[in-house]
DNA sequence: CCATTCTAGTTGACACTGTCAACTTCATTT
DNA sequence: AAATGAAGTTGACAGTGTCAACTAGAATGG
């Protein structure tokens, strides 16, 4: 099991990590079973990541790097409404191609972020991708006085977004006895129903 | 620490289990912290539940006893529409009051549903309230082909409201950095634009 | 060139966890 | 009265995170 010991421990610690969790689920990641996995000590961890939670950061910043570019990669479109569905469709590729990475970043009890700013700063990155997509879309009447609407649309798409990936993820899913087929097409109805939501300019007149 | 042995330690161990939850949060839910509490012996438990995961489980069983309640507690109005709108304030109400028991249900790692059949049904009961809601309101054109489509819908309206609840309690809202204010504006105008969503009954033909 | 300091790794210990096994108490049933 | 079974006990074991003390070797400074 134990393999040479890597040039670049910090790295190895990362990635053995994900495996591990890969495995046996993120409850099972201990310091001591990624160590034996290396053919280190025990205590060798303790010399890169100050705790447990420290290198689940590392592991969780990793799936927002790779969120982000899997988000910049999407096929750029001519039109904004275009654009911005080829980033709803990319948000709903990755939570499919990737679902551990993606309950890791939005179904994990996440360390504390104050204290791991690094992995912060990247999911205000991967957020930001999207607000910065809508903020230049003109969504709204201009006369109401709401502060920044592109950031409370953004809100919604992202709330629908991640609650039906993070839906057709959970067991509730398996609750309601979807087959794949259907599966596809609750997405489908739901990217339209978005559709028919955010054409409409009006939105701050109704009721 | 140590109270009267209480009669009822079956009850009393699942009521100890969400105080310790409430306090420590959940990984540092253990058979022990909850015996010494109690004051009996640390093999106490296995009477009663035969591993941590099955008290977690009951924990979690009666987080959805509670939801479902609050779910047919609601305000009933005379339009289905209305009523559906109150299920949606009631779902969005439970989240803000109970943030803790919601993400219980939601946003944890479930212990694995197949093993607790208890929970599993209770769960079930909590989602089929909002599907039976949405079988009444004969949402759609009933000339296309696509099967039970307020189950469909049902996915929509509860991926639109679980997005958005677990996103306000997600640290991604610190993020945002939205004011309570704003947060209340976002929640609003997520309710708007689900209902210029729902309104339309044309879905099935756009695009 | 030698002494110092720093870094990455080591071993050992401690308190904590879940869980198995064996024991005791005591009420219920036969 | 004997047997049974449920509820609770103590004891043990392996696994965990983490603190402390140690070591080998590289880098650094005079």
């Amino acid at each position: 099991m134990a393999k040479q010991k890597p040039d670049n421990l910090k790295e190895a610690l990362v990635d053995e990590a994900f495996s591990v969790i890969e495995e046996k689920g993120v409850e099972q990641l201990s310091f001591r079973e990624i160590s034996r996995r290396l053919g280190v000590s025990h205590q060798a961890p303790y010399k890169h990541f100050a705790s447990r939670d420290h290198i689940l950061a590392a592991v969780i910043g990793r799936c927002f790097d790779a969120f982000a570019s899997h988000l910049n990669n999407r096929p750029k479109a001519d039109s904004s409404v275009d654009d911005l569905r080829n980033m709803g469709l990319a948000y709903m590729g990755f939570a499919e191609q990737h679902p551990l990475m993606y309950r890791l970043m939005f179904n994990t009890a996440l360390p504390p972020v104050h204290d791991h700013p690094e992995m912060l700063a990247k999911s205000q990155h991967a957020f930001a991708l999207l607000r910065d997509r809508l903020a230049t879309m003109e969504l709204r009447d201009p006369a109401t006085d709401v502060p920044d609407p592109a950031r409370h649309d953004a809100v919604f798409i992202w709330a629908a977004l991640h609650g039906l990936a993070s839906l057709m993820q959970s067991d509730a899913i398996a609750t309601l006895g979807l087959s794949d087929r259907e599966r596809d097409i609750a997405r489908q109805r739901m990217f339209q129903r978005l559709s028919l939501a955010m054409h409409d300019q009006d939105v701050d007149r109704v009721e």
